[in-house]
DNA sequence: CCAAACCTATAGGTAGTACTTAATCAAGCC
DNA sequence: GGCTTGATTAAGTACTACCTATAGGTTTGG
């Protein structure tokens, strides 16, 4: 992520964001702007744009005669981008962490059933080279080159998906797997399985075998899923039944 | 959807994001602040306020020198529900059709299969009520009220599934199925054998059986995937093979 | 006890002004 | 001739002062 402190109105942004989506805000508490003003030190100006900007977010509710209203977290656009990076950068980091890895077994088996279908040929061509940058990468601890590979790759498959939506998830699994390599840092060379399942996935993609493919991602996802677990094992989730 | 003309800068962006949205203005477009301050008879402040919403959704960067450019759809922030309605409002409403739909295929099953490990009795009860419902109202042209249980009844899987971000996507389906409805208006009652998968879904989610409920909640998208199929053929893909 | 009128705090909106940045282009240097 | 350097200047950025509109609270009257 490369946007930074461009233009006053994000400074207040990136710190009164995280500050909200960390919880450190209850819903309902109110925050007036000559209060922010004064806090921040800008102009009514910057206050609003960044409010604004919060309230498409759906993290606030601005209203005459009452203030900017914190709101539950139930209502939060918890898909835009910043406010992924906020909680991941916050509090529940954990859960967020979760349910980002739920979406990403949803997802990802989908987009590989349509990438064996739609891809083009530089697509499966890129997706084959990754994957084998993977091998060459998986010994030695070379993890910083390992994961730009696994990165372009799981990112490759969900752009030749040819579905925009899913496409656009590809920052948030880079976000998810940096995040994984940088927190175990000292680990040693990941599984060869795991990588070897990459290889395979991209063969079927390039066969046009959706079936196959689909298959071979839910795979590396429901091991993603195990290896969540045991770093947060069945927290974050709601008193059901076990 | 309730939110409506609240505020000036509103009136701005609902009518420049939807124009955007249908692709009225090419990526590269620079739009003037005080070219739009005249066009909408507004001052600096409400476009700017405008602007920087627009920003947030990666619709359009704002540059000194430069002006407001409009963002290539790629760099779209495209699961912000304004995003969302706009582009489904606009020219390639069938893409954005399609794309959703792949999404709930990828998404609606993952969530019955965590709803069937997490749900609570009484989200399990009203699960099964609104599938009784859809069963009362499936005979007898009853569509507006059968449709109220249908999207009660994804809205119910998708929140009980314990994960914030497939709950957050109730919205998106909910307009997906209304669309559906509102579009074939004069329709007989919908399929039988799909009432009654959804009365299974119940059935599987209250019995803690999450593999049953993810099979059966697939067997739901894939046939909403096939609808979308009749109405617009191989349509909005990029040029792959087939 | 309830309802209507009033009060006022707070966001919403406008206008004017000054600052800042960066695209452009021309002059000058290598 | 081509590249660097600097001036120009167009556009967004920011601040201030002032006014408006709205809605939550309070008072008042029935």
């Amino acid at each position: 992520m490369e946007n930074e402190g461009r233009g006053l109105h994000m400074k207040v942004l990136e710190s009164l964001g995280p500050a909200i989506a960390a919880g450190a805000y209850p819903a309902g508490t109110v925050l007036r702007t000559d209060e922010l003003e004064e806090r921040f030190e800008v102009s009514r100006t910057v206050v609003r744009e960044a409010v604004r900007v919060l309230e498409s977010m759906q993290l606030v509710e601005s209203r005459r005669r009452v203030g900017v209203t914190v709101r539950p977290a139930e209502r939060w656009n918890v898909f835009d981008p910043y406010v992924i990076r906020w909680r991941l950068a916050g509090a529940d980091r954990p859960r967020q962490l979760r349910s980002l890895t739920e979406l990403r077994s949803a997802i990802e088996p989908a987009a590989a059933a349509l990438a064996a279908r739609f891809a083009t040929p530089a697509q499966c061509a890129a997706l084959t080279e990754h994957a084998l940058g993977m091998v060459s990468t998986s010994r030695g601890r070379q993890l910083a080159a390992y994961l730009v590979h696994d990165i372009a790759f799981h990112r490759q498959i969900l752009t030749a998906s040819g579905n925009e939506m899913f496409a656009r998830l590809g920052d948030v699994v880079a976000e998810v797997l940096s995040g994984r390599t940088h927190h175990h840092v000292m680990f040693p060379d990941p599984d060869p399985p795991a990588v070897t399942l990459h290889v395979r996935v991209a063969e079927a993609i390039r066969e046009g075998d959706a079936v196959a493919a689909e298959r071979l991602t839910r795979e590396i996802t429901v091991g993603a899923m195990a290896e969540l677990e045991v770093l947060a094992p069945e927290s974050g989730q709601p008193a059901g039944r076990g």
